[in-house]
DNA sequence: TATGAAATAGAAAACGATTACTATATACAA
DNA sequence: TTGTATATAGTAATCGTTTTCTATTTCATA
């Protein structure tokens, strides 16, 4: 029809009436009389209006906008619990924006900035560092937030996420329940509360079954795949002595410790078994599928969008839920004697 | 500080100036004192005031926001491009909204609509039909647009793919030279381009080596890992006489077939051939690595940026782009006499 | 010294919706 | 008949910017 938009003053126009009575019949929320809703809606029908969203939002300071910040969005562990929020959101009217912070803390308060000036309704954050945070502002906006996966050190704020803890503390028993001793682990990043609390389940199932931990089997892979590769490539290229047993931290630095085996030709399970915080992509086809921690991503995403929707329409914190994970057993661990 | 937003009002009242004055500074638009400047630009820091881009968009009928429209943004294929556009765009101050169909046309409708009510400032689609066009209105609007992977008709929009017919050929000749005569296709959706193409690059190479095309052996998998799966499980099911190889004409269908034969204990490349159009995730780590092409997704992603750029910059479109993919060879392949 | 251009800045009108006021007409109860 | 509640609808303010006018001052040039 038209190249330039048909707005409210137009309906009006067209039917004889004031842009208050066509908002009205729009929003049905004050008494019109029926005939003149009737003509409204058929002009509406016939100059094909469509309301101005950002209109909308100026005037109701709101943007039905919600984003979710993580380090990598490409990760598929992130990008299932996206999917399945943008589903849930898009019902009510919102828009997903995705955004990736790389793990930086800088990019996650540029990030924002921007979108505090967007005016944006909610946020669903992974925060890059568990400490200094950059939510004080959408805190003092209050802005509606629920953390996924990882927590910061402020409580109050909803989260829905893994019981790191216990699950990294299962990983490691079942090592040791397979006869494993020297055990080595690749952390992730320890200024965030999945890294933290993955490494002392760890440690403290070593401590309970009377195992040491050494120091040099601790290995850094900051939840990156190509990080994990390299630190593992180094320590493989200069050490003889193995440990039998490895715990991965996340899905990423498994990837990572197995390219890293294979280029040496160590092979899984009979030179080094490995268990993995986390399930990888298409890892039922694996030669070796590894033993793994599986979380349920789409059931996480659908309370991450329930605790953010009672912000949203009811201003109302629910509590945060820990998502129970699966054990996925493979054949990535050797029984040792 | 302040729980209420500040906004050019309170600086101008701060500062005693107009909100004219204050806008001019921001925007370093048009002349103003370097005195007057520099106490806005005080008032600004102290008052910690940030723009309302909402209202900016308003005033400027644009929204900085992008969208990018495909089947299922979970496909890594989807995911990655994506992830390339956002970096881009992000640079630019721009952010990207993704956006499922679930390959349904009247999703997509209601997307492009909702969309359109938001002001997008440019779209980036896979349409879920070559032929009848959800984009006029978006043409109308003359909403940039770049068309991604999937073509549509009207081939004056800028487009960034993959050369089908060329690489389907490609595919199949590859399992001709093998020696494979009794070849199936595992089709994906033939209202779409990339779906026709690839189709019609096989059935021109099977022409041109004198083969046959079995109709019972067209397997309409509608690029869905489920689909491909069920309709491979039917045919198994009920046929003992096997094609000798198969084309899969995506990723996702490509899972699906190996599921389907794993479950009927039929071994690739043993049993029967597999190619696949688009490579999987891991598939490096794979038992059986799968033959295929795989697109350079974060070229396409760049190049893509960079045609919805030129439009949103310069009102300028660009040439399409066709993007050279890679032949990866896995040994999913049996040679065959 | 006159004059036109450039620098500087405020008032007010947009952008397109919502909504607080205000006003009238109608219906119903007392 | 009067009073009051309800239905109905327009006017104008508002959300927070940008930008068009309009107006003054300053300055270089003829």
């Amino acid at each position: 029809m038209d190249l330039k938009n048909v707005t409210m003053k137009d309906i009006a126009k067209y039917t004889g009436v004031s842009t208050a009575t066509v908002s009205r019949v729009l929003n049905d929320n004050y008494p019109v009389n029926i005939e003149t809703k009737k003509k409204v809606l058929k002009a509406i029908e016939e100059l094909n209006y469509e309301p101005n969203l950002v209109a909308k939002n100026l005037r109701s300071r709101k943007s039905n906008l919600v984003a979710i910040i993580v380090a990598d969005i490409k990760n598929p562990y992130y990008v299932s619990i996206a999917k399945e929020i943008d589903d849930f959101l898009f019902e009510e009217g919102y828009n997903l924006i995705t955004c990736s912070t790389d793990e930086s803390l800088e990019k996650e308060a540029t990030i924002i900035r921007l979108l505090l000036s967007k005016h944006i309704d909610g946020i669903v954050i992974a925060p890059s560092d568990s400490g200094k945070s950059n939510l004080t502002g959408l805190i003092e906006q209050q802005v509606p937030i629920v953390l996924v996966d990882r927590k910061t050190n402020d409580l109050s704020i909803p989260f829905v996420g893994t019981s790191n803890f216990k699950e990294a503390y299962n990983l490691t028993e079942y090592l040791i329940n397979k006869g494993h001793e020297k055990i080595a682990v690749l952390t992730g990043k320890l200024n965030t509360s999945t890294g933290k609390e993955r490494l002392e389940g760890f440690k403290m199932a070593m401590a309970n079954y009377g195992l040491v931990v050494d120091e040099t089997w601790i290995f850094n892979g900051d939840f990156d795949e190509k990080q994990a590769y390299e630190e593992l490539s180094r320590f493989l290229k200069s050490n003889k002595d193995l440990p039998t047993a490895l715990v991965s931290c996340n899905n990423l630095m498994t990837k990572g410790t197995i390219l890293a085996l294979n280029e040496e030709n160590i092979n899984i399970p009979e030179d080094i078994s490995i268990v993995s915080f986390g399930a990888m992509e298409n890892q039922e086809l694996f030669t070796t599928r590894i033993t793994c921690i599986e979380q349920d991503t789409r059931f996480m995403g659908r309370k991450v969008a329930e605790l953010l929707l009672a912000q949203l329409k009811n201003k109302q914190k629910l509590k945060s839920i820990i998502v129970e994970s699966t054990f996925i057993e493979g054949n990535s661990v050797k029984e040792w004697n």
